[in-house]
DNA sequence: ACGCAAGTAGAGTAATCATTCTACCTGAAA
DNA sequence: TTTCAGGTAGAATGATTACTCTACTTGCGT
């Protein structure tokens, strides 16, 4: 990937995170994107290739974010990793989680739900590892997805409400209670 | 609301859950609702407006089904209530919760974004009457959004976590970790 | 100096879409 | 029997869109 490449790649991300997915026309993305109609048609032939891209390069950027020099200990990384979420929405994507908008706006492109798939499930592993939690391991994503899509309603409150059920969840270590399922616990959080 | 008011309704509701907001044009909508096009555009003037009768119709089937007949105890009602959201995923919003889908699909649409809020609001009532709790406690509102963001991902996996959550939140009864903000705890379910 | 790879600017095209309009039908009340 | 409110069917319209194409410019290696 070129310079170039790379903003027009940044470009389209702004855009469309700005507009949504379904208003920008090509016009305005070839704005955002500050190269000629032709330029922009030659690296992503399709409106569609520019949407992927976008997505591509916002996973990129998202995961650099969240996961650089986070603390060793996994119960504050674990914090930290809801806090830098809430600190991304508040600066980035003040409208929602730009993957699940995507698809949204056009939930019969299999290549975007490939891609949402393929963002979860990088952004569970990754954070699986830091907080030193089993992979599969889905309840820390869920308080994740909860604070995102609560964020444009709660703001701030919402991030609080995220940690406070990390704690609850990493207090709870065990005692099979009535709902709760016969799935693996959590075992390897200090 | 006459009676072909509702078969509208509940057809454009049909047709946006299956194919999103943006792809399915008016033929595809008249064709959904099974009325001419005059007809259509009488009750409902405008492709925007088509959209919010869909939610509201959506709104009140969503409460009905989700709130109807729930056991009084505060704690099996809230776990009961999780449930019903699975199931309601499961059967009817296999894509992910309907009203974040219209706001990201236009998300400079304010009637949008406030009839959005108006359901979520509605929703958290009902849902911290149901389990006796606090009207300003987010942290279940952010479970059950979670859940429906990650049903589309993993399915039933996603409703245990979200039980496995609410039941790690109500054991989690106060001790004020490092974390956990000063706001006020749950202390009225039993 | 020349050629050319790679850019810009923007007009043209064919398709699609939301919306409007015309013409016709039907059942029940007067 | 007539009238008419309220329905159907679907053609016409005007705007918008994604995408293509033509013509021009610019920096650089030889």
């Amino acid at each position: 990937m070129n310079e170039l490449q790379i903003r027009i790649a940044a470009g389209l991300e702004r855009a469309f995170a700005e507009h949504g997915f379904s208003a920008p026309n090509i016009e305005t993305l070839r704005d955002a994107a500050q190269v000629s109609l032709r330029t922009l048609y030659k690296y992503y032939p399709s409106r569609n290739d520019m949407v992927l891209a976008a997505l591509e390069f916002r996973h990129e950027r998202y995961l650099a974010q969240i996961f650089a020099d986070l603390p060793a200990p996994p119960r504050e990384a674990l914090f930290e990793v809801i806090r830098r979420v809430g600190q991304w929405m508040e600066s980035e994507a003040s409208h929602g989680c730009l993957f699940h908008s995507a698809v949204a706006a056009a939930p019969e492109n299999g290549a975007l739900r490939h891609l949402l798939q393929r963002h979860k499930h990088e952004f569970a592993q990754r954070l699986a590892a830091a907080a030193k939690l089993p992979e599969n391991q889905t309840e820390l994503l869920l308080i994740c997805e909860g604070l995102m899509q609560l964020w444009p309603l709660y703001r701030n409150e919402a991030c609080e409400s995220a940690l406070q059920l990390a704690a609850a969840l990493l207090a709870d270590d065990g005692g099979d209670r009535k709902v709760a399922g016969k799935r693996g616990r959590i075992e390897t959080v200090a």
